[in-house]
RNA sequence: GGCCCCGUAGCUCAGCGGAUAGAGCAGUAGCCUUCUAAGCUAUUGGUCGCAGGUUCGAUUCCUGCCGGGGUCACCA
């Protein structure tokens, strides 16, 4: 449990006595309003309660009354050294050194695991990301969704959820058939045909000629002789399949994986097909017509043909519009392959479910929590994350990127050139629905300007400090559990306390990060915790008794080391949730 | 035109309904070869886009404007 959700339950047990001394009754709804946090200025006391605030009124009492008695009673509690009522009623606590020395050891004792909690309760969540189209490499314009997408599912582990990472393979509509047109041609190259220029609306990319050279091995020319209708589903097949590996191996290397890749394709697999299934279940509720739309307002479609339709009634779950299941020559829409989707994982028992999206998808949104609400009769939830768009920059000049020659950025130019962690953690130090500027010099650079390093830096200093002090003093146990048992309460510096109160906010930071889904809290954390290291660290220069290790004072270099490695633990964990390395020296 | 996101220091951005709104960069003024370095310390700078509303309390929530971006049946 986090100090402050402790806390807050003790200020309700403070609360609970008061209100029974005096023979009491307060709404439960009001109670629910009272919470513990740290103050926002941290000279105001250890943690801060607005139950004063919030309780007087009912009470017909002034707050700083009503907080001078609540304080009495929250003055008994061992860990509270002095209470302070300030501001308009704000009761302020200061807790005790021992409090602080035993937050400092649990993180020893716990390792990367301290921050981790079980409010997720196993509950299982589904959360999509990448879902990027089998049709080409995976561009820069994916990874951010990819990256986030990791982060919220790792935040949810962290917090105790049972998670399940998943990407959704678009392998049935008519870009799979446009990537099999395109490889086909590429297998006439490879047959020593001249191909010339690539016809507009094919996929352009190099990538198709090994699969052209793939298709030449396993057939010769024998497709050569077939009709599109025959060779298509068989070049189709190969050609998603090749895409895959490739998309597999560019998630590989910035480090994402998932559990599931689930076919749009086997949606529609004989004797299950999902997609009728999905769509007979909103007939059921009776969420299905026959009926015309209105047209767009502003501009209107040049082809616009007002004509009936088969729709689903999704304004009723707050969509601006009925959005249509066929298409006019009667196959499914996307959206209704993506109703199925969702169905089948509310089938599989998921009842939260979050899609990480590009922003582009923005208008996709609305229409698709309505029919997750629809179809599973409100027992179902899903939550859509969407991820600004990322615009490259090299040393301050924007990167110039063109679709339509397939001069695309890759993902995997972008990770060799700055490594897995820099695109990970830069990709995270925004928010994630604000744009996203990323400059291949700054991320690289091995300065106080890269947060990069300088977060990746403040625990390689760690463990340069553990190195330093076994080489200083022999025979020191180093181990996290034995540090765990020194004196902690020697670190009496404002420096020190003041990174073990940051250290023991960790716990609640993860929890907030994972409700709200904003894993780029987590990095600012990081940053905020890397700078008041490095802030202390140079204190020694100029007071060289704050040094971390005293080889003439036993005790004190042991509570010191404690903190340090703490610190690292600390600073490691945050780094697990992002998936980015924590090294021990930097290069 | 509808819908979604954004608007906070010169720039790039943090800020779960709380107290005097923060950080980095840039600017300014100093310091500097240290347990492991790729600098350090201090400091200037704000009508939180505008106007209402809810609240004990609003940068935060609601409504309406203004400005920027995205998106808009039958693609995926």
């Amino acid at each position: 449990m986090n100090l402050f959700s402790d806390f807050e339950q003790r200020v309700r047990a403070a609360l609970h006595t008061l209100f029974s001394e005096q023979g009491r009754e307060v709404d439960a709804g009001l109670i629910d309003r009272v919470g513990v946090e740290p103050p926002r200025d941290r000279a105001h006391g250890d943690v801060s309660t607005n139950a004063a605030l919030v309780l007087s009124k009912p009470l017909g009492l002034k707050p700083r009354e009503l907080g001078v008695e609540l304080g009495m009673i929250l003055e008994k509690d061992e860990d509270v050294v002095a209470v302070e009522i300030a501001g308009p009623g704000f009761i302020n606590l200061r807790l005790s050194d021992a409090f602080w020395a035993r937050q400092l050891a649990a993180i020893l004792t716990s390792g990367t695991a301290y921050g981790h909690s079980e409010v997720g309760a196993e509950k299982p969540v589904n959360v999509e990301y990448v879902s990027a189209n089998p049709t080409g490499p995976m561009h820069v314009g994916h990874c951010r969704g990819a990256v986030v997408g990791d982060a919220i599912a790792s935040l949810l582990a962290a917090t105790g959820h049972a998670v399940t990472r998943e990407y959704y393979i678009n392998d049935a509509g008519g870009q799979v058939d446009v990537l099999a047109r395109s490889a086909f041609l590429r297998y006439r190259e490879a047959l020593g045909e001249d191909i010339g220029e690539i016809p507009r609306g094919l996929y352009p990319g190099d990538y198709l000629k090994p699969v052209g050279e793939a298709l030449k091995d396993e057939f010769g020319d024998k497709l050569l002789a077939q009709d599109e209708s025959e060779w298509l589903p068989e070049v189709r097949d190969r050609a998603i399949s090749a895409m895959m590996s490739m998309i597999r191996n560019d998630l590989a290397d910035l480090g994402v994986s998932h559990d599931v890749f689930y076919s749009e394709r086997s949606l529609r697999a004989e004797g299950h097909d999902r997609v009728a299934q999905a769509v007979q279940a909103l007939r059921d509720r009776g969420l299905v017509y026959q009926g015309t739309l209105p047209p767009p307002k502003g501009q209107l479609p040049d082809d616009w043909e007002d004509r009936e339709q088969t729709l689903f009634r999704s304004t009723e779950f707050g969509d601006d519009v009925d959005r249509p299941l066929l298409k006019s020559d009667g196959s499914y829409t996307y959206f209704a392959s993506d109703i199925a989707y969702h169905y089948d994982k509310y089938l599989r028992g998921f009842r939260d479910m979050i899609d990480v999206l590009g922003a582009d998808h923005g208008g996709y949104v609305k229409r698709m929590k309505a029919a997750v609400t629809a179809m599973s009769g409100g027992e179902a939830e899903l939550e859509i994350r969407l991820c600004q768009l990322v615009k490259l920059f090299r040393a301050g000049e924007p990167v110039r990127m063109s679709k339509r020659s397939g001069d695309l950025v890759t993902l995997s130019e972008v990770v060799e050139e700055v490594g897995r962690d820099a695109v990970r953690f830069m990709m995270l130090f925004r928010k994630a629905d604000a744009p996203l500027d990323f400059d291949f010099q700054t991320v690289t650079e091995q300065s106080k300007d890269n947060p990069v390093f300088y977060v990746q830096y403040a625990h390689a200093r760690t463990a340069s400090v553990r190195r330093q002090a076994k080489e200083e003093i022999s025979d020191l146990d180093l181990r996290p559990t034995e540090l765990a048992k020194a004196d902690l309460t020697l670190l009496e510096d404002e420096g020190e306390r003041g990174l073990i109160r940051l250290m023991a906010d960790w716990p609640r930071l993860v929890q907030l990060s994972a409700e709200a889904q904003e894993p780029h809290r987590v990095a600012f954390y990081l940053y905020d915790l890397a700078s008041a290291f490095h802030a202390h660290w140079n204190r020694g220069k100029d007071s060289p008794q704050l040094r971390f290790i005293k080889p003439e004072q036993r005790e004190l270099t042991l509570a010191r080391l404690a903190l340090v490695s703490a610190l690292g633990t600390v600073v490691r964990s945050g780094l697990e949730i992002l998936g980015v390395q924590a090294p021990d020296e930097m290069h």
